[in-house]
DNA sequence: ACCTGAACACCGTTCAAGT
DNA sequence: ACCTGAACACCGTTCAAGT
């Protein structure tokens, strides 16, 4: 009986310090903020006030906001090879499956524009060379390789050098992703199926008679 | 000789006020800032500094700092859309020519990444729906359409609707420039001439067997 | 080691006031 | 109409100090 007004929220927790992974708690409250409200809503302040934490301590876990937002998008690509394999290994590895790897690609970004954005606007600071960020960022890279060196196993796939035609493939739906995003398709615009499924038919048999 | 230290810069220039068109320096200081130093260093401040006016008098002539970037774009949108026209019109509207735009679109947007990035990136307000902006940014894309249209009445290209490919095409340059911009492509990635050339041919003839 | 509050330098924006 | 300086609210970051 020691508090004399329970219904009111305490000011400070009962253990002043973080408990368990403050860094990851970090990360994920980004996140949140992000794909709330949007990477300028972002301000380190209030994420370490919804953690209940002081405004800097964030700075023991990332030497600055630059860094924050590169774990962020590490995160992100993350997130995203995890949906393109599910796709790919989900479809067989056929041709069918790398369609629906296609889809699963401009839907993440759609579905999480503000995160996509942080993956690729160039938030983090030109100089770093985050490690993570670079690994994770290959790393569905690499999953889009691997699909294609499968097509050209299995014969269905013209024997391109694979990181080559994975580049292009990869400018295709990253175009698509940001176009859509960006609502520069205009008000008139077919939907993001459509257009992937454009892309991969005009894909099937060039554009050229 | 009423001064006494013609060496020395005058604090205030002779006449208080800005001469000729505020508006266009404006755009054009911060567009050079932009191309400088990218748009993170663009400050309201500063730009007014550099044209000897006080840092509010921007507000004058445009509604807040997401309304100059839109003019910036905008302006981009234009020179874009000039240097398209250009390249298709100097190889003879030919299909030798719409190779020629492609390459031009990804040169622009290398030489010039932080302005391409404002025309993108999400800068300018959701909400708003600067006029100029959209006309600007529909021009450029009413290039790429002319031309394709044009390809199709000389019986060069499939007979697609016209929108629907030339949104395509769009995703694909768009994507690989943001791509190479972003260097996204890993050290060991192609240059983009040979990533557009790449992707054109494989536009002509289909990925798959 | 991890966290804190106070302080610093900086920014976009507003506003009453000047010509 | 166009421009100005002062002021406001906000932010990332630093730092000496606490446990």
């Amino acid at each position: 009986m020691a508090r004399s007004h329970p219904r009111r929220l305490a000011r400070k927790p009962a253990d002043r310090y973080h408990h368990g992974d403050l860094r990851r708690a970090l990360v994920t409250e980004a996140v949140r903020t992000i794909q709330a409200k949007g990477v300028d809503a972002l301000t380190l302040r209030a994420v370490g006030q919804k953690l209940g934490v002081s405004r800097t301590a964030l700075y023991r876990h990332f030497a600055d906001k630059s860094a924050l937002l590169a774990a962020v998008a590490a995160e992100g690509f993350r997130t995203l090879r995890l949906q393109l394999v599910r796709s790919w290994e989900d479809g067989g590895r056929s041709a069918e499956a790398f369609n629906a790897m296609g889809v699963a690609y401009v839907t993440f970004a759609i579905t999480h524009p503000s995160h996509y954005r942080v993956m690729f606007g160039g938030f983090v600071r030109d100089g770093t060379t985050d490690l993570e960020l670079a690994q994770e960022g290959a790393g569905a890279f690499q999953a889009l390789v691997d699909a294609l060196v499968t097509l050209q196993r299995n014969g269905l796939l013209r024997q391109d050098e694979p990181f080559l035609l994975a580049r292009f493939i990869w400018a295709i739906v990253h175009g698509l992703a940001m176009l859509i995003i960006d609502r520069r398709l205009g008000p008139g615009a077919p939907e993001p199926d459509e257009l992937v499924r454009f892309a991969l038919a005009r894909l099937r048999t060039g554009i050229f008679i």
